[in-house]
DNA sequence: GCAATAGTGTCTTTTAGACAGTATCAG
DNA sequence: CTGATACTGTCTAAAAGACACTATTGC
């Protein structure tokens, strides 16, 4: 406890590390359903490194800018302001991972609604819709399509960091309110469950998934019915807000326990 | 594809953002167990900012050092060289997190065997250890006590990044393999059981347990016995290697999928 | 009425908890 | 023998899958 000087003295002289400092950056996994499969908003690189390939669209972060925040910013300016449930993923340090200079990047998932998927396409233009597919299984890795069925090939490691998008939404599908980001307000409980089976790859039990989410204690029913169906009308729910959470903090907004 | 000049061309030409940058920092969750607790490694702090509170090791990451080399960099400094299973656990970047300067800072789980534990003690005497209380719940905060029982206030956010990293280590800890890092290559049945309730905070089940792990396919029974027991000596397992994985890199150190 | 989908009832299978029992050591 | 702990058998309870059944719409 030999604290001669007081910590504002301290701060004063303190000198900034002037070490060489890598590059930060945020990376969004722009992620939506689009015909019943994960799809990705992606930007064509018409630059060097990696010309031609399909890239996650990112930025630098701020010298006086929260990570979180770096990823709203980028996620407003290139995705024309569609709103998204944003989530950091994980974060890659290679050394070798751009070739212009060392970058470190925060991957951040970004999931959006139907129509914040429209949304997102409409304003910016730049963004190319590529269909994840992914083994069921999902160790590993997976490929990205776009529309017309071609491969799109991505650039840097971001694969690597699609895939990660992969296996952290599936692992955190059936434990947490995620699943929710990517439907609107009022959904229909086979909407809610069209949205699992398309991020697991697989099909799942009726009776058993209705009992699991309403046994959640998650869904509030609303007494109002879906319309313009040509058949008997689902009944439509909504997420219960659950208290002691502020309004722009939902509980499926904190970080992952189970990664 | 208006690609004019070469890739090599351009990179030569490529100049490095000069933007003022962040820095960038690795911080351990030094975690073993100690009298069947989750226990921290700390060191205290003599300077300002937080000067005589406790706070993780930690260290910058080097321009040409991937993250993952950094973290095991710290670790060999600041532990001695004890052998710690590492992963990574979060990114924090709140810009006032360190008053100093803008200082981000991936955290990692550095997972210690009691052998372990002890060598990091031996060998760098500045560690001190704390007992984590957090409970069984565990939605929230953790508190830190040293061994007389005196609470150990954390510096910056390190009390939010302990409570992170017990969050997800509870969060793996029966789907993942990620409990046997904190075990001797042989251990019995009753000393995973005595891991996992020490994370967890709970008592668990003993027949359920043992079939539970026993079904996972994960263990080999040796047929091999503690030995030095006053009473029956339990049967030691081993950890069964699973193939596809390179010697270095084990199945429960790839990056989390639960989260 | 038919076609299509919503929603439910129930049987079976699996998995976990509870708890008592047997087995094997030191002394 | 006792005491302590390892290990197992078995009953019960809870959860999930399978599958058929009823309900409600448009036409």
């Amino acid at each position: 406890m030999s604290q001669a000087e007081s910590e504002a003295a301290f701060l004063a002289r303190y000198d900034p590390a002037d070490y060489a400092r890598p590059a930060v950056a945020v990376d969004l996994v722009l992620l939506g359903l689009s015909g019943g499969r994960p799809t990705l908003l992606l930007l064509k690189r018409d630059r060097h490194p990696h010309a031609g390939r399909h890239a996650l669209p990112g930025g630098f972060v701020g010298i006086d800018e929260a990570l979180d925040d770096a990823a709203a910013r980028v996620l407003r300016e290139k995705a024309g302001g569609a709103r998204a449930h944003l989530e950091q993923l994980y974060t890659f340090g290679a050394v070798e991972r751009d070739p212009r200079m060392r970058i470190i990047t925060v991957a951040y998932l970004a999931l959006l609604t139907e129509a914040a998927f429209a949304e997102a396409r409409a304003r910016a233009p730049a963004l190319i819709p590529g269909a994840v597919a992914a083994s069921p299984a999902a160790e590993g890795s997976v490929t990205v399509h776009a529309a017309d069925g071609a491969a799109l090939p991505l650039a840097f490691d971001h694969a690597e960091i699609v895939a990660l998008a992969i296996r952290r939404l599936r692992g955190k599908l059936d434990y947490s309110e995620v699943g929710f980001a990517l439907l609107p307000e009022l959904f229909t409980l086979r909407q809610l469950q069209d949205v699992h089976e398309a991020i697991l790859g697989t099909g799942l039990n009726k009776p058993a998934f209705r009992r699991r989410m309403l046994d959640r204690g998650w869904l509030d029913p609303t007494g109002r019915f879906e319309t313009g169906t040509s058949y008997r009308p689902a009944e439509l729910y909504r997420l219960r807000q659950t208290s002691s959470q502020t309004p722009s903090q939902t509980s499926w907004q904190t970080p992952a326990q189970g990664d």
